[in-house]
DNA sequence: GTCTATACCGAGATAGAC
DNA sequence: GTCTATCTCGGTATAGAC
């Protein structure tokens, strides 16, 4: 089953890539064109998330979702991509941006380097390809069991933190992070993709907060502290998983779900 | 003024380094022998919180503090250690530990290669050095201002967290934790280090419970729920400094002292 | 589209002059 | 202690066969 959701998650990274790529050609028009690009960007990422929630919802007639037209061919192509976009995320998490050599990466898709430079531009074309599919995939995600309902099971949330901090995923996440911050002119579209993961969660803590004080608003607008939990929520779910696994007790999964249940209360 | 904090902050990471070289070779040490390590670390770690907050409090004396004997000659030597250990520290910040390179460093510090490995066995010791006096350094600094007293200072906080985004101590640390992540060998002395800032923030915040609740006790043993808040607080100080640089509003040093704020409320 | 071969460069680390 | 010169290796990226 492991390879159920590794196949599904290289899928699914292949959709968000695809509509990275857009957000790309769409961010470098609206930098030259000097405006704010934000009204550009926000309408991409919204058709990301929107990507984003059909392969969850649709997971089995995913591949004709991906390929609008011509179906007939078997589209090998669009497999080594997918393939070397996991193999990228694997190896980028587990040695970085810099560390990581291309050749690993081929190597580890079971390719060479040949058939990288035939998909992909360059290292940086492919680490942004896969940043933006990474981001893409984990705003859609399940975030936290029962944020919307209301009950926080605390136990179940402190299992879901220990899966998280096993997640080689959290490690590429703070290597985006890095890179974000180390390369400002590819952090624009990156901003952008993580900022509609933020809205949503939001969006959803909103709702929680509807329903815990009996309002019945079927889309209510995100408070400034509701931003404020979802920081805070994201802070402890990206820092206290990665620190527990450097520092151990008393750092630890059940430690970050008290203190997200504290949060939401 | 910025050189005065720059020769004082080099200083003290000279410091906190020549202790951090007892704590390998204890580490080393306890790691052969194959029994519980920590005991030996977290002795070597309280003493290096002593060290740290020697500095703080006698920065004019420091240097007859560092050197204990020997005190007639010049020692050119410790100096171009301590530009190695700041130079090191800027562009491992600035670059990432594979990114930067050992000439970058050492031109930076205004010296060559030769110069740092005349100093340092090789590009993971500086590494490591500079990780160890990092780490050490930012846990006896006034992390919050205001947090024993019980008078959090809402705009005073936020302009701290201002700072601290600015400072390229944060990507330092970022650096530093994927490193430990990356590098589980190295981990267990970065790790102790860690700890060493981690329980002396908790009893910070014990004592600001003890001095809410009307309690007089000079040195409360931290309850499980003051770590949980300073597992949060500490996850919002790193993450969301560096989160507003990349995403801008509502992420923001603002949101994030207002967390703080309701954390310790 | 994928491979092999290679150009080209910069990395970490060492040796020996001063 | 510090520098220059150099070794060796592995990196990104490209060219061209198949």
């Amino acid at each position: 089953m492991e390879q159920d959701r590794e196949s599904l998650g290289a899928a699914s990274k292949a959709l968000a890539e695809a509509a990275s790529q857009l957000a790309h050609a769409l961010g470098s028009q609206a930098r030259q064109a000097a405006d704010a690009g934000t009204a550009f960007s926000d309408a991409v990422t919204s058709s990301l998330r929107g990507a984003a929630a059909d392969i969850s919802a649709a997971s089995a007639t995913l591949s004709e979702q991906v390929s609008r037209r011509d179906d007939r061919r078997p589209r090998k192509a669009d497999q080594t991509r997918a393939d070397l976009l996991a193999a990228g995320a694997r190896v980028f998490a587990a040695r970085g941006f810099e560390g990581a050599s291309v050749d690993d990466i081929a190597r580890d898709a079971g390719y060479t380097k040949g058939a990288v430079y035939a998909h992909f531009g360059s290292k940086r074309d492919l680490f942004l390809a896969i940043a933006l599919g990474s981001v893409a995939a984990t705003s859609h995600c399940d975030a936290l069991p029962g944020l919307e309902t209301g009950a926080i099971d605390e136990p179940a949330l402190a299992g879901h933190l220990v899966r998280l901090g096993e997640d080689p995923a959290m490690l590429l996440a703070l290597e985006i992070l890095a890179y974000a911050l180390r390369h400002p002119d590819d952090s624009a579209e990156l901003a952008a993709a993580y900022r509609a993961a933020f809205e949503g969660l939001a969006e959803q803590v909103a709702r929680r907060r509807c329903a815990r004080d009996g309002v019945t608003d079927p889309a209510p607008e995100p408070t400034q502290e509701d931003f404020d939990t979802v920081l805070a929520v994201l802070s402890v779910l990206n820092w206290a998983t990665l620190g527990a696994h450097v520092l151990g007790p008393p750092v630890s999964a059940e430690s970050g779900a008290r203190i997200i249940a504290r949060l939401l209360a």
